[in-house]
DNA sequence: ATCCTCTCCCTAACAGCGTTAGGGCTCGAT
DNA sequence: ATCGAGCCCTAACGCTGTTAGGGAGAGGAT
């Protein structure tokens, strides 16, 4: 086994992701293509194959480093506001990876980094005073919210990227569409359309969060909230 | 304009839209392409362009139609559970709809059946007492926690058909990988194993809507929730 | 009756995709 | 020197979304 101490470093799994991750965030999942990540390590798409089982397993591995990059918040005395905290690094970084909610989504066998999140997590909600039950039901009820709401958040960009227009124009038209509808058919639509296309999607993640922490809060006894 | 009173109708873009809603039960979300729902109304690939502008217009379509399916939950006295009736519908929706998760995730652009559904539910909200600042945000809430749910209980099920394996497999496989990790560094998972992995999808559906609605609860005056 | 136009479907093709088969080069080990 | 393993290659398969351009038939106008 040689040292390796070219400019360019040997062809590795890790390689092969770093490399896969600059392509996605280039071209976005759609153009994130075996030919490509290839390319961008300088070597032919059935080389990939060699190290790599299919484009599946690049993009499980694609998706921990995406998730190993978030590291536990740091330990606070309130534990609504750590798990918020918890919460915000996780749609934080699921934003500021290109379509990672996507790549994310629906993807299982979790890596070690985010089984590395989890514990924390777990550990958090089971010392706040949560049953062992509640605890797992929240983990998960925590984990399925961000990631819907980023995966909804995230869609308008895809939309934007796709028709050319900016995210702005795009909720602006958004914010028409529900005007315009016939107030008869749909009087709350048009009524609430500035509600429902106004507040910036920072102001929404905090209010939802808010909500899902006072639902979990109600499981425990009230000196302990 | 001719009556058409054939066997096989007119094609227009409603017969063209149940053909992808056949081809995607049947084939799965990664099996849909535009040559097979061609095929599936007796034409070829290029004549779908004539009435669908490209795949994405012909999966909006597709997104319209598996949402228009479900109809609104009848009124009730108790807000609440009005409201979970509506997450359960659309949940069960989704999950009765191969692959509709993936469809609809994303998407914009609501078609009109979506919006009916959206009207009555911020009707609901309103005049269970949120303001109109709440019941929009509310509304966002429930929608994407749904979304975000159903996404992560689906796609354990492709997954499974992916690796030609059962469900349950995958399932007990996930208890298996928590419960052997090393006790020392996931004292949590591993503790929570059970918990982890234990309950049945509606049992966590019910839990998660259940905290979602006391988190939106608190937004009410005391005598009002 | 002829022509024109509009509707709707066709064939053919392009560039790109994931993936596989099989070949060859370069090592370290024997 | 020979072997075998590791790593990359070319070539090809069948698939994909999409476009260009053509042709058949119907309806209306002349």
């Amino acid at each position: 086994m040689p040292e390796n101490d070219d400019a360019t470093p040997a062809l590795t799994r890790e390689a092969l992701t770093r490399a896969a991750l600059r392509v996605l965030e280039r071209e976005g999942l759609d153009g994130l293509s075996m030919r490509k990540v290839a390319a961008e390590v300088g070597v032919k798409a059935a080389s990939l194959y060699w190290h790599v089982r299919n484009k599946q397993e690049l993009l499980d591995l694609l998706s921990d480093a995406i998730l190993g990059t978030v590291e536990p918040p740091p330990r606070q005395e309130d534990w609504r506001a750590e798990l918020y905290e918890y919460c915000a690094r996780y749609r934080r970084l699921l934003l500021d990876n290109r379509d990672a909610a996507k790549v994310v989504a629906g993807r299982l066998a979790p890596g070690p980094r985010l089984l590395n999140l989890m514990e924390t997590q777990l550990d958090r909600l089971r010392s706040a005073g949560f049953s062992d039950a509640d605890t797992a039901m929240a983990s998960y009820l925590l984990g399925a919210f961000v990631q819907g709401f980023v995966l909804q958040e995230q869609s308008p960009i895809s939309a934007a990227e796709v028709l050319g227009t900016s995210r702005r124009d795009i909720a602006d038209a958004a914010g028409d569409l529900f005007r315009n509808l016939p107030t008869a058919q749909y009087p709350n639509l048009a009524d609430l359309a500035d509600h429902l296309t106004g507040p910036d999607m920072d102001a929404r993640f905090e209010f939802c969060v808010q909500r899902v922490l006072d639902g979990l809060a109600t499981l425990l006894p009230p000196d302990r909230r």
